[in-house]
DNA sequence: CAACAGATGGCAACCGGTTGCCGAAACGGC
DNA sequence: GCCGTTTCGGCAACCGGTTGCCATCTGTTG
């Protein structure tokens, strides 16, 4: 006891230390947490011995160690990961990086996220950049020392940026590709074809792209597939936008689109798929018989909206869990270039808002003719109570 | 410059310092990030002198400090988080435990939580115990030591293990109460009343409400809520599940439903109430002209859905920025004993499942009837597809 | 019985900031 | 010109684990 209390001595502050299940009267007492130094004291060991009992099994002699891990639980030790981070730089964390976290496209990829993470071992660190580049930024330099690595999901930052981030600590990019950076995408390119194809297969010769933000790469994507596609299928194909991604920006489209109507539509996500869906609806049209629409992501409510939407499904769920195995690959020391972009494939899903293109008028009206008073009633009543 | 080094001289492995904008090759070559140490030395000032010059504005010459932030610029130099939090216990990082990401409810909430964090400066971390109690603490436990407190939303732990967390660290409870603990809660019983009370004046008589968990301290208010505005309304209130809160689960209290139908229903959340509609729609019954439906919480898609779904409207998001709001408060030493459990109102949203009740028949018949065609086709086509 | 290898545990120097205390310098008052 | 205050920067001891190196002890082998 002597010489372990002389050596405990120099570092307590003037007296005692307090016993670890002190606990005040009130409140939050803060009660200290037990640390290596009272496990050791109270096996009769050496703090060292303490570490080594538990980050190096085998180092340790086994009776020893178990004598150690015994008085540990006892006083309800847990090693503390701060420090251990510092000495170590394993902080058993992740950060993930959402854009929105109410966008209900990323809940199901946390979900991925959090399951890969735990099953780990990792704790997840989760910033919301609410859609800001410098938000984002800000974010990735703060979590940047907590963490052991990070996933980017639809960043906003330039690729230099990004490629930048990726040089301090493991990083992968989700619904995005940069150059010399991990990165975990969907099939976007084979998603819009077959988007298109189940279109054209209903009779449909002129598609409108509703366009996203310009900033996000998964848009561009698209686009470019359905251009491609284009000349292939014999379509034509037209773009509107840039509109939020929200339904509220797809009511916007639904008022862009009245314009120069199309008897197909197909918008870069579930959310303006949805909300043009009631625009038109407001507007008089009927889905899928004056337009039919597609959206992209398969998100929660695509299939609860009247009528269920047709769209491309993203397997949201495994690309959470597969961006986060990644990086752990990483983090143990995989190299980097070995996983280039994983591509993971989509689905499309046909529920009731496509239809045959209707041959009756080659001009649709819609956008002047008033619809029976049912559709314009329920278009109001639903709409009331916004959120 | 000689003290300086001399005095770093014992920390360096046995070398000089890598300079800080080291960046290797390829992949994420862990740029050595700077040090307080590389500042005072670039600033020809002592390590503490840049620490104060950051945590202690005013402690040092204001002309020193601004060559130290300077400098600090220069290089790239962040204060590491786990270093500060290892020897003042601030990590600058709350922890946000949640039973299910996935949920649109809870979306709304984090969102809320994350943008109080980050006003003041603080991340988040962030649990899902995917509704399981053992993980719940499994989570808290790992996440104590990382974090200054923690907001457990709707959690499945006991009231004595809560309490026992809060002893330890600053804790906010969301959506519960539990003595001695801080907690923000809607106002259930006045929510519940309000549906009660709207129903009633719609000339409904009989509803049902559609349990969820039993575990569910919200589920538990709102019963009880019902039972005590029974007398005082004149109606008959009875009760079925518990169900999962999910949108299958409302299918499945649909079936039960029928075995005794009543015109009317408050559902525990808007999931189930979604679902139940739907369970209703396949059986053939029209919602709100047999059944009208209320439900609770007004998430996302709770409006896209047809016919909208009338429900008790929670300040989601508000719930979020208060709870963390108050756990900030607890954080900087505020008496958990001065904010009890803050109350917050709900807010009735009437859209189109609710109506009349139809006085043509007593004994509503669509457990049996069926019902023409596009009823049924419409609710076999949004079935298609399921997720 | 000496020499040697392997197993174990302890010492002490880290990781990167924070902060109580001290001494030097600058300043003000008489 | 002397003495009491501030102001300001440095020293060194923390926070709680981790780990390279060394000392000791044991069991082997020649």
């Amino acid at each position: 006891m002597g010489s372990l209390s002389l050596l405990r001595q120099g570092r307590i502050r003037g007296g005692k230390r307090l016993p670890c299940v002190v606990v005040r009267g009130y409140g939050h007492g803060v009660a200290k947490l037990p640390t290596i130094y009272d496990v050791a004291e109270a096996a009769g060991v050496a703090p060292s011995t303490v570490s080594r009992a538990f980050s190096r099994p085998g180092r340790v002699n086994s009776e020893t160690a178990q004598r150690i891990r015994d008085v540990a639980a006892d006083l309800g030790y847990r090693t503390n990961p701060l420090a251990r981070g510092l000495s170590t730089a394993r902080t058993m964390t992740i950060g993930l990086v959402i854009a929105d976290i109410t966008n209900p496209v990323y809940a199901e990829i946390m979900r991925g996220a959090q399951i890969a993470a735990a099953d780990a071992g990792y704790t997840m660190l989760l910033a919301d950049t609410q859609g800001s580049g410098p938000r984002e930024r800000e974010s990735v330099e703060r979590a940047m020392p907590l963490v052991e690595g990070i996933v980017l999901a639809s960043s906003r930052m330039s690729d230099s940026a990004i490629r930048m981030a990726a040089k301090q600590k493991p990083l992968v990019v989700l619904n995005r590709a940069v150059v010399d950076v991990p990165s975990v995408v969907t099939d976007n390119p084979r998603g819009a074809r077959r988007a298109a194809e189940h279109l054209g297969g209903l009779g449909h010769e002129v598609i409108t792209y509703v366009a996203g933000p310009e900033a996000s790469w998964a848009d561009g994507m698209r686009w470019r597939a359905l251009r491609e596609v284009e000349l292939e299928l014999g379509l034509k194909v037209r773009r509107i936008g840039p509109f939020p991604p929200t339904v509220r920006g797809g009511v916007r489209a639904a008022q862009e689109l009245s314009k120069h109507p199309t008897s197909a539509v197909i918008a870069y996500n579930d959310q303006l798929a949805i909300g043009l869906m009631r625009g038109l609806a407001s507007m008089g049209a009927r889905v899928p018989e004056d337009v039919s629409v597609v959206g992209f992501d398969n998100i929660f409510g695509s299939d609860l909206v009247t009528p269920g939407l047709t769209t491309i499904a993203a397997p949201l769920r495994v690309q959470g869990t597969t961006a986060v195995k990644n990086l752990l690959a990483l983090v143990g020391g995989a190299s980097s270039t070995t996983g280039k972009a994983v591509v993971l494939p989509t689905r499309l899903v046909v529920r009731a808002s496509t239809a045959q293109r209707s041959r009756k008028r080659t001009a649709p009206t819609w956008g002047t003719t008033t619809v029976s008073g049912p559709a314009s009633k329920s278009a109001r009543r639903t709409s009331a109570g916004a959120r």
